[in-house]
DNA sequence: AACGACGGATCACAGTGTAATCACATCGTC
DNA sequence: GACGATGTGATTACACTGTGATCCGTCGTT
């Protein structure tokens, strides 16, 4: 192992750097060449750490959705946390600030998201299969609200961008795109809360 | 107006040869260079006909998705409709082929595929207002669905790619994909049609 | 102290999007 | 019919990108 001492490079802060970078000029600034220049580094190593330029954005979009922790949920039934999990993921997803990383992530990111919903509900008695199915409902509408959302707005700066022609209710301000989230959100968690009484749930 | 005459470019040919480069080689195959080379022609006249990459690849993505004609829906009603529709728009975005262009799509894309649907919804008596929430909440759903589901396959050509490790009913098959995505589907399309009941529903 | 192995820098190459420059055919006008 | 304006496309060029090949210095080991 030969190594300056000084240059401790590791992939976390590979990751971190171009996090960083994605945070100041957007995703289309993130180059093997920027984050490497970024560490002050020849962009040789990045290939010994990450691989390549899909896995790299791939660690990205799996750094930032990591640790997508709940609050707490010891007190309270599925019904209650499923929203808060969803919101949580939605800001998440928002800090992504490019569609494009939403569906780089590997799935393997998204399954890990969402078991702590998933924890809750089998917590609250509901069945496995249920459950996995209700998180899944859950996360895919949460991911096309965002993706969806986050595909409309330019990353910079277009000044002027043509308005809507006729659009039916089309102009959904940033305040409304929120409560027409929650509501959304709620929907989906009555349904399913009903699916799983009648079915059959223990407690 | 100066033409050779034989050479009668427009932009839809631009889109279908992209298009066509695009079913072969996939999303990274198709470059400003390739499309003009398929089309015998220098990559300068793309530019003054679509502009930029980005929106030809929005072309593409419009392309694919105009036409979302529904078969026919005279005689049902919209919660009838709804799935067919909604197993529509999957199947389309999954000829999309590449989790890029469906976030790549403008939202007026999804609008007018969106607006049979709500035509359906306020022709059984639906409030706007609500028909339009409905619209959107199947739309966000199914987009996140295949957003999930196209990113989670690489694009052509990795041989062999990492076994999914610890996934809790992670492998989902195709057979068990189509299935679940219209269970999921009835899910909402049954909340809806109990909340719009409830709400106040003319018919 | 000598040696082998390995990490990083430099260079190189193919390919990309896009602007500048230039040639040329077609048009309206005299 | 001749001529300049105009716009279209080819050629060239440039600044990038991702990624591999080559080389060299530094380290752990004997």
């Amino acid at each position: 192992m030969a190594k300056p001492a000084d240059l401790e490079l590791d992939a976390d802060q590979i990751v971190a750097a171009a996090i960083s970078i994605l945070g100041e000029g957007g995703l289309d600034a993130v180059s093997m060449r920027s984050v490497a220049a970024r560490l002050g580094v020849s962009p040789v190593p990045l290939y010994s750490r990450v691989g390549n330029k899909e896995a790299l954005i791939e660690a990205i979009a799996d750094r930032l959705l990591a640790d997508l922790a709940p609050p707490d949920s010891a007190d309270q039934p599925w019904t209650a946390y499923a929203p808060r999990w969803a919101g949580e993921l939605r800001t998440r997803l928002g800090q992504l600030r490019d569609s494009r990383l939403v569906v780089a992530a590997r799935r393997q990111a998204y399954v890990e998201a969402s078991r702590p919903l998933l924890e809750t509900m089998r917590r609250d008695g509901m069945a496995t299969d249920a459950a996995v199915r209700a998180c899944r409902l859950i996360m895919w509408a949460t991911v096309g609200f965002v993706a969806l959302e986050a595909g409309a707005q330019p990353p910079p700066g277009g000044p002027s961008r043509k308005v809507r022609a006729g659009g039916d209710a089309q102009g959904v301000s940033a305040a409304d795109a929120d409560t027409l989230f929650q509501l959304h959100i709620r929907y989906l968690v009555e349904g399913i809360a009903r699916d799983a009484h009648t079915t059959g749930e223990e407690q």
